[in-house]
This record gives structure tokens, sequence and C-alpha cells, in this order.
DNA sequence: TGTAGAATTGTAATGATTACAATTATTATA
DNA sequence: TATAATAATTGTAATCATTACAATTCTACA
């Protein structure tokens, strides 16, 4: 599941991708915060610490990421695309209340149709929609 | 599954939303192209027969016809999004080689995990990638 | 140490979507 | 039917996430 800064950087080594200082701190980040962040929030997020940072360099980092499999790029929202260090199968939930979104785990051998038995699955995507039991819980507050 | 004008009208009504010209055209694009067209490919077929059309009424008439759960948006690439008549669960899956876009059936209840048992669900979203058959049996012919 | 190649940076460009104000169409009312 | 109020459409400008690009800086290797 959550993977570890070291075996990233074996990935990184075997794939021929240069680990800089902010390709670095790019990962640390993503590693740390399940958030699920945009390329704005995580360029917020180090620009504090690393004043130099360029916001082109995180979404270079997250493409070259992307590319090389060891980050998923979610879209939810169609405007923002939001970054994921866990690649392996999992859905997503977005509350629309607090913006909170949340993983859970899907079986998805139950999801290949015979429909399906023709082609070539690379990758898969599950996302909801709805209220976190936090949120639900707070509007019955309110009544 | 594949809705009927006459009912789409019927719903309009109820919901005492206008059925305009322009939005009776957007409304017969969607049904007669299952495609999941973007905005922009509406636009473009639409504007052939209604040269004054403008490209503000189809965003315009696409987000009333989302916020009233007549089309459904569909979010895959993040730098665009699709529209769809058919607002039942069904999945999506985009082949990365031609760009089509087809529909496969889904079995929704086999994903509601005990995870998301104190969370409800408003909107259910599935995707996948890969290639089509037709895509693979043409890279096939290449070798 | 010098140099080629790669990464980073800042800024400008892109492109989908939205905001807005003016115009046009529809509906309700007299 | 004429009039006024309301709603929809249109064209243009603005927004905002992302990408392109050229200049600068860094890294690895000889
Ligand atoms: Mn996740
Ligand atoms: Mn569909
Ligand atoms: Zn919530
Ligand atoms: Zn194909």
């Amino acid at each position: 599941m959550k993977p570890l800064l070291e075996d990233i950087k074996q990935e990184l080594k075997a794939k021929n991708i240069y680990l800089s200082h902010q390709r670095l701190k790019v990962l640390e980040c993503l590693i740390q915060n399940h958030c699920h962040p945009t390329a704005e929030e995580l360029f917020i997020g180090l620009h504090k610490d690393m004043p130099t940072l360029s916001k082109t360099t995180v979404y270079n980092t997250l493409r070259i990421l992307a590319e090389s499999d060891l980050v998923r790029t979610i879209t939810i929202e169609g405007n923002e695309s939001r970054y994921d260090i866990v690649t392996g199968d999992h859905g997503h939930f977005k509350c629309g209340s607090c913006g909170m979104i949340f993983d859970f785990p899907i079986d998805f051998d139950s999801l290949l149709t015979k429909e399906l038995i023709r082609f070539k699955i690379i990758e898969k995507n599950i996302y909801f929609k709805g209220l976190c039991p936090e949120c639900i819980s707070n509007k019955q507050k309110i009544k």
C-alpha cells in the first residue's frame, strides 16, 4: 500500500530518473500527505521551506512521476488534477461539503464484465461523490 | 437506458425548465450521438445548421441539464468535460489510441464495501483506459 | 577543472470554461 | 393585441490551471 521513500528511490534509479532536491521534496510531501493534493497545494506547502521552488518544477515533477507510474493522477472535478502516491487500485470518495477525499478498497475483479473481454485495460479509476459521515452528522446538529 | 426526447421534454416541463430551440438542439444532438461529445464538439456540430448559436449557450445548456440530472458530466482527461445523455450507472472505457469512449455495464452493488457504509453516495463514476479491440488488432497488422 | 547534458526557473502562451452586459425572445397581463 | 416583466441568447472579456519556451543553474563524467 503505502510506499516507502526508499523503495521509490530505488525505482527511480532503476528507471534512470535523476532524483533532484526538488523532486525529492515533492515525493516526500506526497508520501506524508495522503490528502491527494493539487499541484498548487503542493507548491504552496513546499514553497515555505523552498522559496526558490518554481511551480513549473512541481508540474514537471508530477508529470515525470506519473509517466513512470510512481504517482497516480486523479481527475474528479475537471478543473483540477490531484495526485496520489498510492498507485495500486483503490477508489476515491469526495465529500461535496468539506471537500475531503477518502480512499476505499475496490474489488476490481467483480468489475470485469464480459463486455470488456477484448479490451486491454491499462488504467482503472473509480470515484464517488456525496457526503462524508462527519458532514452528515454536522447537518443533523444544525437541524 | 437510452432516453427518449419526449420523456426528457416531460421532465423539463416538470422541472420548469424552458425548452428553447437551442436547448432542444443540444438535447437532440446528445441523444443521437452517444459518443460522449465535448462542449466544443457539440458546438461545431450544431453550428452548421444554426450559425447564430453561441458557444456560451452550449455551456449554459449543458450546465442546466447536468444540474437537473438530465445529463451526466464525464471527466476522464482533466482538460475536457464530456457529456452523456445516459444518466444511469455505467462505466466508460477510453481507448488511448483512437480516443473512442465505450460504455460498459457495472454491478455497483459489488462496489459498496463496508468502508463506505456511513457515507452518503450521490454520484458514482468509473472509467478505464487502455486499448479497444479495433486498435489492438490494428497493431497486430503492423507487426 | 571543463564541458555536455539535464533540471530548474520565470514568464509568456494556451485553451477550456465562466462572467458579464447588451440584445433578443417569451410569457403574463391588461 | 399591445405592454411590461422575465428569461434566454449572444459576443466578448476575464479567469485559471496547465504547458511552452528560453535563459540560467546544476550534475556527472572525463
Ligand atoms: Mn488515494
Ligand atoms: Mn456513457
Ligand atoms: Zn465532508
Ligand atoms: Zn481504439
